[in-house]
DNA sequence: CTTCTTTCTTAATATACCTTAAGTTTTTCC
DNA sequence: GGAAAAACTTAAGGTATATTAAGAAAGAAG
């Protein structure tokens, strides 16, 4: 693919949202950068701060924090069309106490906060995508909040596929396990137990 | 305590934010509704979309679900000054699975939704307000969804004693176990073994 | 294809937390 | 002020999940 089938994939997400004239996507292009990771490689990491919003248009991420244990405990996941960030970071412009990193070699379409924020004058469809956007992040953290205190470590199981069914394929139990909260070593006795 | 009392603790609340010019207070002024709750009268009741927003004048209020087991999970407290929710179901417009309820008798003072939209238009402080206290909400459930992974509860009632010091002490412990994810047992086992 | 590394599984032992039940203390309300 | 209700504590026995360690399987790299 090239760049500007990641920026049209963009655009037709957006569009599932809010309206857009040809001179809104003009003014959005303008904006965007192309940001590619090799699998592993870190998009953010404690200490620094989020600068962007990030699409991604191929691949797969994950957010996760590292304990005083140095256990790792994933927050979020993505692929193809969601969005990944530390939004906390983002929003407050503090600096990130986490890591968010690609599974796999990924291509990010990125906003810059700036620009962005410029772009949200300008274009009010875009404000509106983001508002949008950030409420129901809001809406599905506080699901994340609600799951995780059902203390049935497989109905958790359960609850994640049914959120995940795509990701859950591609991403390493290990990882799963961290983001039900639960030992690699347990969710492989479930997974038995319970097929 | 009089009406005017608890309408000019928002107003100062809100400007520890952001600044207000007289006419924006007077335009505020008029869409304020006070709504007064008995000790244990709920605010929101599951089914029920929440439509507007709550400022705790006096009082102490909290949210909570019941899971499958009728088990109640306590999600958010608040007390004098502090907003009071289901925001999922304020910014979605669906309807609440939550209980918000009062723990003590309890003066609101409270902005309906349609009223404060139109007031964004208005008073753009306002709405850079709410963006900000939205912003907030996030990063405090997010900071939930971390300090409910620590899977040590003496940890976890650690954290919430930091964040909730001013609660602690007016809240029953059961409703501190169903913050925690605990039984009021276990609660009870805790604080002995470590006091 | 082979080797090395990463991920997944199995099983034994250990522990955090739950359940139940009963007794005690505190709060509510007439 | 006294009775009833609500909240808190204690303890015994049970279950879900962690820890450790070792081996098996799958994936990456030369």
């Amino acid at each position: 693919m090239t760049n500007n089938e990641y920026i049209t994939l963009l655009i037709n997400h957006i569009k599932k949202d809010v309206l857009l004239t040809e001179s809104d996507i003009i003014a959005l292009t303008k904006i965007i950068e192309i940001r590619e990771l090799n699998k592993k490689e870190f998009l953010i990491q404690p200490n620094e701060t989020s600068n962007s919003m990030n699409f991604i248009a191929k691949g797969c991420m994950r957010s996760f924090y590292l304990d005083e244990d140095a256990q790792e405990h994933t927050l979020q996941l993505g692929i193809e069309e969601w969005w990944i960030n530390d939004l906390y970071s983002y929003l407050s412009r503090k600096k990130s106490r986490m890591y968010v990193q690609a599974l796999e070699p990924t291509i990010l379409v990125q906003l810059p906060r700036l620009k962005l924020e410029q772009l949200y004058l300008e274009v009010p469809a875009i404000s509106h995508f983001f508002r949008i956007k950030i409420q129901n992040a809001y809406v599905a953290i506080q699901e994340r909040v609600i799951d995780s205190m059902s203390d049935e470590a497989y109905d958790r199981y359960k609850d994640f596929i049914k959120s995940y069914r795509d990701i859950e394929q591609r991403v390493p139990q290990y990882i799963i396990a961290s983001y039900l909260g639960v030992t690699p070593e347990f969710l492989s006795y479930l997974r038995k137990k319970h097929s």
